[in-house]
DNA sequence: ATGGCTTTAAAATAAAGA
């Protein structure tokens, strides 16, 4: 089965180019971010017509994550994490599908560091350590897949130089992902991808897509219960190039059944 | 050295992104 990560940047301006790219690839799960939607303008009925049912955490503006899956609905977890009561952002949804537990991720930017958002930012990776800590004490099959807006080394980035102060790619940004993945998760595209290359990120700016000026910043990480099932991750580049593309590419791992 | 783009919200600019 195959499980996919997608920032949208904008789910209706990008509708299109994600029913496309739901017909075309047939994820049995996507995990959607920067929906941009509000609860109740989520275009619901597009996605059931692409086969799809759906749950999702909206936030008008900006914000906003949703888990689709092929021909069935997900059974919703959880909205948001534990710890910071008057955090209201649309940053997190978990389901149960297909025999997984899936999340969907929206980490925060947390630019200009240092600074409040920082701040934000390094709270917000503490709550969903502990979060992914409780999910691995229940032993099941998990991905943690989204935007994680965390640059995890050097070589994931196509300059050092011009991306080193910005929040991304900060040691402690860098020192919680790497406590996360010590926790017992597995990189998906890491593992199958050791060294090398693999973007999924072209900023709109600075001509970024036309320069392969990218780096990796969605990830899937996945449980040890789910990583002994791994076949396959990849991203699906060529999305990124077409007409009124996100600015993200939707990432993905293929496990055996 | 800096900004260069895009989306949303909302009515012209501003916030947010990364």
């Amino acid at each position: 089965m195959k499980i996919a990560t997608y920032n949208v940047n904008g789910i209706k301006a990008r509708l299109p180019r994600l029913l496309e790219w739901l017909d075309e690839t047939k994820p049995d799960i996507a995990c959607l971010q920067e929906l941009k939607s509000s609860d109740e303008t989520f275009p619901e009925a597009d996605i059931r017509g692409a086969g799809y049912g759906a749950i999702w955490h909206g936030q008008k503006g900006f914000n906003g994550v949703a888990i689709l899956a092929r021909g069935v609905d997900p059974v919703e977890i959880q909205k948001g994490l534990d710890g910071e009561p008057e955090d209201d952002h649309s940053r997190y949804i978990e389901a149960d599908v297909m025999g997984l537990r899936v999340a969907s991720i929206y980490l925060p930017n947390g630019n200009p560091q240092p600074g409040p958002k920082f701040d934000y930012k390094l709270r917000w990776m503490k709550r969903l350590q502990e979060r992914a800590s409780a999910i691995l004490a229940e032993e099941v099959p998990a991905v943690l897949a989204g935007d994680y807006n965390v640059i995890p080394t050097d070589e994931d980035v196509f300059s050092v130089q011009a991306m080193q102060d910005d929040a991304l790619m900060q040691p402690e940004s860098r020192a919680a992902f790497r406590t996360l993945c010590y926790q017992g998760w597995t990189d998906a595209i890491r593992t199958r991808h050791p060294t090398g290359q693999v973007w999924t990120f072209w900023d709109y700016q600075m001509r970024g897509w036309e320069r392969d000026a990218g780096f990796r910043i969605d990830h899937l990480l996945l449980s040890p219960q789910a990583a002994d099932r791994l076949v396959d991750a990849n991203v699906d580049r060529e999305y990124r190039g077409r007409e009124k593309a996100s600015d993200h590419a939707p990432t993905w791992v293929t496990l055996r059944d």
